[in-house]
DNA sequence: ACAGCTCAAACTGCATGCAATTGAAGCGCC
DNA sequence: GGCGCTTCAATTGCATGCAGTTTGAGCTGT
């Protein structure tokens, strides 16, 4: 299982630093730390018994993906996407994956295809467990995919831009709506094989783009939930009748 | 002058370790440092005034950018890109760039459109300089270009991708051949302005296209130089008559 | 000369220690 | 009771030290 761990060697150093890197990424994905989640240095280190000094390489790189946002003299906490910039990762995940399909329509190989569908079955066998778990999955099949072009860059970039979005996914969207991904995943492979460019490249598109419409339906500030975002216009009008009362100065 | 040096915050955590991260990034695009070179983290520890645990940060980012490769106990070098990966690099690059100028098109402000300008005049001038420059300003027109999308998610992987780019083009393109870049520049600017997506696209695609085909014109095995690889087939062979001795056992 | 061996210098991998900064509890004052 | 100030524990920023690995220079035997 656990889908091709690594393969390329693109940066991710060491060992210890890249087995962190990997458990947080994974912890995120799954939302077993949310957004905002505070990541001090030396709890992680003493959770993976390695010293700060590692701890603090392996945020580092994290932050370099985007998952993590790193505030001087301030504890690293696991990143909180805006709306907009959710908006852009799709976009960009859009073309890079559009790039990937075309550079693999009828060129799978048979044992390509069988682990394609191997995975596309274990998505399926999953969609009883935690929503966690399938998004995940879902997310890991865009990486299978990008593996199979050999382009370390495109794996790179993609993985990237894939976790991010599943960032913004368990931000924005509650009732996940995986359904349905899973048959636009076999239709993809499908014509994939078949070798039909243009049609793959329109399914990725619109698989995609349904993905992300269904996720950030709209600005929808309410699901922002940074409290001090949401705040700040009441904030602004810095007038009485206020429903919740302001802490002191809300400086930054 | 600088062209806008960061902008966003993402990754680039403390100062020092940024700092550094720019100043190697820099010298590394306008080749002061080859792909190849040696980079010990005492001595750029000491050539910057810090120490090794910074350097060592400060190539980790790089290294997750691209632009250094890591090895195991081994000293950091300065990346040394294959063909493949270089084109692979160059087909992103063009998917990135194509979305920011859809995202530009018709919507520049005049600010931004004379600074676009002021930044081809610039590029103009530098055309007596030394190569090195006149490559820096041509890629950096292409990162301007992308901040003024406002996405920094944009900005990140289109410089990421450029500036590897340059390390490509600065390993398998020797005479330079910046000449009509300039022109080039001009024409995507005047298209931006119109408002014509279509056009603008395709400019920006044809111009990457053929930058990227002037460099990389075939695999040429032979600008590769990477020696070891070259002699790879000689050596399988393993007969007499060879033209050049190898060196004991040549592992890895 | 030349291939192979030995060993010391160079370098990385990692932990730890100290100073500086931040966040928040505690405390007095209005 | 609530507001502001002080103080202290928690935490980061960074340098340094030690152990293990790699490199390559010099030596030896053929």
């Amino acid at each position: 299982m656990a889908a091709r761990a690594d393969t390329s060697k693109t940066a991710e150093s060491s060992d210890k630093v890249s087995v962190i890197c990997r458990a947080l990424r994974r912890a995120i994905i799954e939302q077993a730390l949310e957004p905002g989640a505070k990541l001090p240095e030396d709890s992680l280190g003493e959770r993976f018994g390695v010293s700060r000094t590692i701890a603090r390489h392996a945020l580092g790189q994290l932050a370099a993906e985007g998952l993590v946002e790193l505030r001087r003299n301030r504890i690293a906490v696991v990143a909180t996407p805006s709306w907009q910039e959710a908006r852009d990762a799709f976009d960009i995940r859009i073309e890079l994956e559009r790039l990937v399909v075309r550079q693999l329509a009828g060129k799978l190989t048979k044992p390509q295809i069988a682990e394609l569908n191997a995975h596309v079955d274990a998505e399926d066998r999953a969609r009883d467990g935690t929503d966690a778990v399938s998004i995940r999955l879902a997310t890991e099949f865009h990486i299978l995919l990008a593996h199979m072009t050999n382009s370390p860059i495109l794996v790179r970039y993609v993985s990237e831009v894939a976790y991010r979005c599943c960032l913004t996914l368990s931000l924005y969207s509650r009732p996940h709506s995986s359904e349905c991904a899973i048959n636009e995943h076999r239709a993809i492979i499908a014509a994939l094989v078949k070798g039909d460019v243009d049609k793959v490249m329109g399914l990725m598109h619109s698989h995609l783009d349904s993905v992300a419409t269904r996720a950030l339906v709209a600005p929808s500030p309410q699901r922002g939930r940074d409290l001090l975002d949401i705040l700040a216009p009441y904030a602004d009008e810095a007038s009485g009748d206020r429903v919740v009362k302001l802490p002191k100065a809300v400086r930054r």
